[in-house]
DNA sequence: TTTAGATCAAGAACTATTCTAAAAAAGGAT
DNA sequence: ATCCTTTTTTAGAATAGTTCTTGATCTAAA
């Protein structure tokens, strides 16, 4: 819940509006919200939020997840996360991260920068460029299936 | 055309067989290959490559595009790549580089690796991890960009 | 309480892409 | 060359994820 602040505004005292980034903070959007941060951080999709959201609030649609997911980006409170074609998927991580897909077991990881690195340092940027965004995904095998496609046994925690 | 070659079997004589990886150069593959080396270089989407292969080959159909495409991709003769939820793009550029997209005039550019670096070098990979495809896409302003923003004015080239 | 604007819900619409089935083309063997 | 088999092409239908539309509901402020 980090990201979320009371609005202060001075002159009212506020009923629902929670806000991020004078973003009002609907029921349906902390639902959503919620999803991203309270279940296994899987970086779900659209459809896999909408079902995890009607657990906690059974008449919310498909479209005001979208609609949600949407203003949650735009506001800055998540981050949406493309893989070739595939359903976008979201995730609350807001620190700079990449994304691992393994195409094993099919799980994303969030990847974290090396200390004082920065995402574009191999990069050669033509001078005078202005970076806004970055998006780095991998794919490959993540160490777990790594292991266990060598001999198939090699469970050892 | 650096990457093709004319099939060496030595029992036949080939006909139309220059080939790609054990692909079959085709008129059509050629003509979308051909496409992507000719033009403008631009990283066209697949209705774009689908327009300027009519003009070479005005009987080609879309479906056969988005099959030449999808088999160029897989014999490693382009790359395919993807932007947000926006259509693919297509590029001839086996180099690894990093993709660049101007918020502004919405070019594509191709951004390469500083010698001696590797895209992985400022992530901070789990041990055992095996990275087989690393995608890279940067949104931002362009050096054109940047300065015309700057004053509106300074176009001196 | 009224009002104006924001948000929600349900389903239709849209778009890029993939699938399907039949026709055409290509390669190899006779 | 001719037959046979496999690959490729074509055109249109189908699909999936997402966005749009419309009317209803909610919210904050007056």
């Amino acid at each position: 819940m980090a990201y979320l602040k009371k609005e202060m505004s001075n002159s009212t005292q506020n009923t629902q509006a929670d806000v991020f980034g004078g973003l009002r903070m609907t029921k349906q959007r902390k639902v959503v919200y919620d999803v991203l941060l309270d279940e296994t951080r899987d970086h779900p999709t659209a459809s896999q939020v909408f079902v995890r959201a009607q657990g906690k609030m059974p008449t919310i649609s498909l479209a005001t997840v979208y609609n949600c997911l949407e203003s949650l980006t735009h506001s800055g409170a998540i981050k949406q996360v493309n893989v070739d074609r595939e359903a976008s998927r979201y995730c609350p991580n807001l620190q700079p991260h990449a994304h691992f897909f393994c195409s094993d077991c099919e799980e994303v990881f969030d990847i974290d920068l090396k200390s004082r690195a920065t995402a574009t340092t191999p990069w050669q940027l033509p001078e005078g460029s202005e970076v806004e965004q970055l998006e780095v995904t991998m794919r490959g095998k993540c160490p777990t299936c790594t292991d266990s496609t060598r001999e198939d046994s090699g469970s050892e925690n």
